[in-house]
DNA sequence: GACAAGCCACTACACATGTAGTGAAACAGC
DNA sequence: GCTGTTTCACTACATGTGTAGTGGCTTGTC
């Protein structure tokens, strides 16, 4: 029952260029993230070292020898455990307060109220 | 304009019973916090120290000339920043997805899901 | 086959965070 | 007025995070 390894910020940035695109090699990584992060490759190395640690990627030789990189765990199942951990700290946990804040504080188009309407009501389903 | 300082999650604890109860005391807080944290009370104090170096509580002399504590920041405000990092951070600022995710991954009851339609209306002519 | 270039494991180091301990100052009782 | 209790400022110290640097091993090239 793998639980879901706690990343952070600067670790999740990678994972999220893992999902994105899988797998790559240490300098592939770096190139990637260079827009964003703008990381020497040897930073990119260490938290890439750090995320084996915690289990959160894997590893493969290639054929050449060279080592590639690639998630371990599924990107919806980060979601929902950075989700839940949040739920709690911030709303006590209780759902509805906070998609009530997040209904409030953001401008939605018609359309996506709409879908949203129709989520709520499958949710009642489901 | 003040911005809102960032705090911790063990800060976070120590302004949650501020915006619960204010002003209180450093003993004061430490037994408030007792059931849930735990905590010495000079762990309270650094805790308080640290959040009053980021602006995030103020104190006052009391009539005995001991200190109490109340929040500087309204924690209205500090849960829009922490829902708008989280926001960012892991959908990207899209707020429609986090909805989606947190209106299907949460048990709502028929009361709430009407509830929060109408607040999705509402959203809609503010 | 020595040298440059890439890949990698280790090490480094500052700042943040969790969690206190120590020792001085002030006050409360006897 | 000495002593125990409360309050506080300072210091401490381990672990996590952000961000690299160093130096060894491998391999492709003259």
């Amino acid at each position: 029952m793998s639980s879901i390894p706690d990343t952070s910020e600067s670790e999740w940035s990678l994972m999220e260029a893992l999902w994105e695109c899988s797998p790559q090699t240490a300098s592939e990584l770096t190139k990637t993230l260079r827009p964003t992060m703008n990381w020497a490759e040897n930073t990119v190395r260490t938290l890439l070292t750090r995320l084996i640690d915690k289990g959160a990627i894997k590893t493969s030789e290639n054929s050449s020898g060279t080592r590639t990189y690639l998630p371990a765990v599924k990107r919806e199942a980060c979601v929902r455990a950075k989700g839940e951990s949040f739920l709690q700290r911030i709303f006590g946990g209780a759902a509805k307060p906070l998609l009530v804040h997040f209904a409030q504080n953001s401008k939605l188009t018609a359309e996506e109220v709409r879908e949203l309407k129709r989520i709520l009501d499958q949710s009642l389903h489901s």
